[in-house]
RNA sequence: GGUCGAUUAGCUCAGCGGUAGAGCGCUUGCUUCACACGCAAGAUGUCACUGGUUCAAAUCCAGUAUCGACCACCA
């Protein structure tokens, strides 16, 4: 819009997002305007992303983080920092590999064995570069400046480089060991998984009550209660506790084992509680986690009754061997029943595991697995307890606390095919016996018969281990393993590491969060970031978790459409609270949406009145009051953003974003100046008022920019506040105030807008609302009053406000008392003495309730005494107030007679 | 069982010692030459409960109740 006089009709009443955004974005692309520059010699602004799946789609989780990282980013370049946000994806073992198993049993009919490990890795990579790209540019879409040509992903070479790296230097210092120990088992993913991945649920089961007769004394039986009467089979003791009664004469005797038919002996342990179920427990070594560590105390046999599928493993009893577990117990019972063992069944609730991925209980089972005992542990600890690493909100850094303080070691392998291969190769003559054994340790890889690292040596033959590692085990190196290839010091590294914010969900503070912290302090000797803050999580009205299988997560593809990129962000940004889960609404979006249309019409507003201003400022004065209040006003807000920013107080910034534009800069300075838009109006007004929308405009907009980057830079270039080829994302926020020193004149703006508020007020109260002919006439007005009046009059729908001190009201004429004077409503036909009176009275009786409670509190001696001056101060102005108006209202309902 | 949150207008949430707030929704009136994705006026609250500290408590402390998250877990 640079010289020509826009046409109002020329532009959309309405504004549209979507074709502006996507060009905005293209813009942004081809100016490089994304790109972190490590040569820079600005101070380095740095977060990596938190990598998205790369097969996963957006979802309004993601939306949230994403949106606080993106306006964490362009806040910082205004800020005249270098900034870089580094994004990329996650390979996600054991999501994306359940997937393509998936499809290729729907398509092929064939399972990933029958097919082989280097076909079925084929069709994975086929998989992810047919979908990996769509969340990617979801992200495009929202807006997020990243600079995308650093993009990585987990798996790739120089990546990969790095975990087997860090593999490799953990063995060596002994942190990582391998043995047969108890594991969570999904036995449809067919692999082992970490602590973290298992997810406790509460089940409604049966508990099973049992009697096993006591060997040496035919005819007397001890209770037990199971709820897996499918593993009797694995049972090789009954517990019970030491002090328990009713059982302890039975200990160091035996029982009988109903099937398949076997004596086991009854011990004593601790663990036994004697107070659930009949206070005896059978013992199944194999298939639970904590009988496998009373078995370990007692020295008993494991028997492993199940297959790695979950299917039963017990050739001796036909009945049982290879039915599913589920189905298994069923039978198991039938089968105690039939014999006359089984008691009773209770319905019972209890928790059971379940795997993250696949949903289904997991089983415990012994297996041999990848070992890693964290490196710097202490180090993560202190680092966030002396504050080194700042959490946001603090409350998650006791829970962080509390699992460094618990730390368990990390089964770091997975019987899986996607993802890093364990760097451990086997001498090809001793691969069998090695990968058997045991335990494997520094040991055996001195003797030269294991090799751990990228690449075995060329000498001899080798044989690779099966297993791949857990995600996690390459996540965990994100920030460092993103910048730099291995041994590498890179620019990128010096330049932005340690990262500034990292912005992510609370529960993943295990997963990722913490071991970054241990993962940065052993391999770069550094935190690998400042700041963490914790997002809130995204659940539906109801207070519900957002799920697929619930129906209820909207697609923000689909809110983008609705909405716009820049509504969706200004809307989640404006719900989202500081520590809390937030309900997402989608009426909230609808607002966001609205706020971008309500100030794309404040600039078609203002752009009936022509070309740009040239951003200067007028001489002082010729600035009226409103022009002073908002210049003002916008100086306070970009305060304020300063502090809440320091804060990470998302919702406080969109708060205050909103209301300035809404309800200072458009229903009040807007209303006050808009006639000086108009053709009629005389050309230096004209010029003043456009000249300060401008200055202000464009001022907001590179505040707002932030959170509604589209708009912005359309806006922004559409008035002409940049030259053609600038961004409002690249030009640095200026520093000072646009009104440094605030005239008293200023403050005039304040009462003008407060009397017409009173005033439309009173036009509403005697239903004259919409009659624009009407007059006030103001008495003991204040000595600038007049200069004004012809705004005061416009924003309160009236024809004029005239001073008149000698004017005799007749009775009954309404009056508004304010600050600026005493204000008639005369009116033929309206005046009705009696109404006026009681809504005077009504008045009167409300200002006198204010004027006594201040009183109340000034005359107590305890609260002038202890009270801050400041506010014993308010208290007094607050009274005097109050006073003042009480008694002119008196004076002139006196008038009226009683 | 342990830890940490939440409880404020019909709804979603701010406020966290000094007169109870916003947006939506609702009621009424407006198609007024930026915007009905809008304008103006209005109604609506024992700030969960019970005690305590304080001149003063939605706000601080203790306890109770309800809801939620995380950790642990009993077969």
């Amino acid at each position: 819009m640079s010289d020509e006089t826009a046409d109002l009709n020329e532009l959309p009443k309405a504004y549209e997002p979507q074709k502006v955004e996507e060009r905005w974005y293209a813009a942004w692309l081809e100016a490089n305007c994304f790109h972190g520059d490590e040569e820079s010699s600005k101070p380095p602004y740095s977060i990596v992303i938190p990598p998205p799946n790369v097969t996963g789609i957006l979802h309004l989780g993601h939306v949230l983080n994403n949106t606080i990282q993106d306006i964490l980013a362009r806040r910082a370049r205004q800020e005249g920092k270098e900034v870089l946000w580094l994004p990329g994806t996650d390979h996600a073992g054991i999501a994306t590999q359940t997937k393509v198993e998936r499809q290729l049993r729907e398509e092929e009919g064939k399972t990933r064995r029958e097919i082989g490990r280097e076909a079925f890795l084929e069709k994975v990579w086929a998989w992810k570069e047919k979908h990996g790209g769509i969340i990617i540019n979801q992200l495009k879409r929202l807006g997020c400046s990243c600079d995308w040509d650093r993009e990585r992903f987990t798996m790739d070479e120089d990546y990969s480089q790095w975990v087997s790296h860090v593999f490799t230097e953990l063995f060596k210092q002994g942190l990582i060991y391998r043995g047969k120990r108890m594991v969570n088992w999904c036995p449809v993913s067919l692999t082992a998984l970490s602590d973290e991945e298992v997810i406790m649920k509460p089940q409604r089961s049966k508990l099973y009550y049992m009697k096993y007769e006591v060997v040496d004394s035919p005819g007397e039986f001890i209770e037990i209660a199971t709820t897996r009467p499918e593993t009797l089979m694995g049972d090789v003791a009954v517990a019970v506790n030491p002090k328990d009664e009713r059982w302890g004469q039975y200990v160091g005797r035996k029982v009988r084992r109903p099937f398949p038919d076997a004596e086991i002996p009854v011990i004593a342990d601790d663990h036994v509680d004697p107070e659930f179920g009949t206070g005896a427990l059978k013992i199944t070594p194999a298939h639970d986690k904590a009988d496998f560590e009373i078995g370990t105390r007692h020295d008993l046999e494991i028997l492993d009754i199940l297959h790695p599928d979950g299917t039963i493993n017990c050739p001796e009893l036909p009945d049982l061997d290879g039915l599913d577990r589920f189905v298994a117990r069923k039978k198991a019972a039938k089968i105690l029943e039939e014999r006359g063992i089984l008691l009773k069944v209770e319905e019972h609730e209890n928790n059971v595991g379940f795997s993250e991925r696949a949903d289904v209980p997991i089983e415990p089972r012994i297996s041999m697995q990848w070992f890693l005992k964290y490196p710097c542990v202490d180090e993560a600890a202190n680092a966030v307890a002396d504050g080194e690493i700042k959490y946001r909100p603090e409350r998650w850094a006791k829970t962080y606390a509390q699992w460094l303080g618990n730390i368990q070691d990390w089964c770091i392998s997975r019987q899986l095919w996607w993802g890093h291969r364990i760097p451990v190769w086997y001498r090809k003559e001793k691969a069998f016996e090695l990968k058997e054994a045991e335990s494997l340790a520094l040991a055996d890889m001195d003797a030269g018969d294991i090799y751990v690292g990228e690449v075995p040596p060329a000498e001899g033959d080798w044989v690779q281990d099966e297993d791949v590692l857990d995600t996690w085990f390459s996540s965990w190196l994100w920030p460092f393993a993103t910048m730099s290839k291995v041994g590498e010091n890179s620019a990128t590294l010096q330049k932005f590491y340690p990262t500034t914010d990292l912005v992510t969900g609370p529960d993943i503070i295990f997963f990722w969060v913490a071991r970054m912290v241990m993962a940065g302090f052993r391999f770069e000797e550094q935190l690998p970031f400042k700041n963490v803050f914790f997002t809130s999580i995204v659940r539906d009205l109801k207070g519900r978790k957002m799920s697929k299988s619930l129906g209820n997560s909207p697609d923000p593809v689909d809110l983008m459409d609705k909405y716009g990129a820049d509504g969706l962000r200004f809307g989640l940004m404006r719900i989202a609270p500081v520590g809390t889960d937030v309900k997402f609404d989608e009426a909230q979006i609808e607002e966001g949406r609205n706020f971008a249309n309500k100030i794309y019409n404040a600039c078609r507003l203002r752009l009936m009145a022509g070309a740009g201003s040239g951003l200067e400022m007028p001489p002082l004065e010729k600035l009226r009051p409103y022009h002073l209040d908002i210049l003002t006003k916008l100086d306070g807000l970009s305060e304020s953003l300063e502090a809440s920013f320091a804060e990470y107080k998302f919702n406080e910034l969109t708060a205050a974003l909103y209301e300035f534009l809404w309800s200072q800069f458009c229903d009040q300075f807007l209303e006050a100046v808009k006639r000086d838009f108009r053709d009629e109006a005389d050309g230096e007004t004209r010029e003043v008022s456009v000249a300060i929308f401008d200055i202000v405009m464009a001022r907001y907009l590179q505040l707002l920019h932030p959170f509604m980057p589209h708009l912005t830079e359309e806006l922004s270039a559409r008035m002409g506040y940049l030259p053609d080829g600038e961004f409002v994302m690249k030009a640095e926020l200026p520093a000072g105030k646009l009104l440094p020193d605030v005239p008293a004149e200023a403050a005039y703006a304040n009462q003008v807008y407060e009397t017409a508020g009173r005033l439309r007020n009173l036009k509403a109260e005697y239903n004259l609302a919409t009659r624009k002919d009407v007059k006030f006439v103001v008495k003991k007005a204040a000595d600038w009053l007049m200069a004004e009046a012809d705004v005061l009059a416009f924003l309160s729908g009236a024809a004029a406000v005239e001073a008149d001190d000698s004017f005799e009201a007749p009775k009954g004429t309404p009056l508004a008392v304010t600050g600026l004077g005493e204000f008639f409503l005369p009116l033929e036909g309206l005046i009705d003495v009696e109404s006026e009176k009681r809504r005077l009275d009504k008045e009167i009786e409300k200002l006198e309730k204010e004027v006594t409670k201040c009183l109340k509190k000034l005359q107590n001696p305890k609260f002038v005494e202890n009270a801050k001056p400041e506010v014993v101060q308010t208290e007094k102005d607050r009274h005097a107030t109050w006073l003042e108006k009480l008694n002119q209202m008196r004076e002139l309902r006196d008038a009226l007679g009683d």
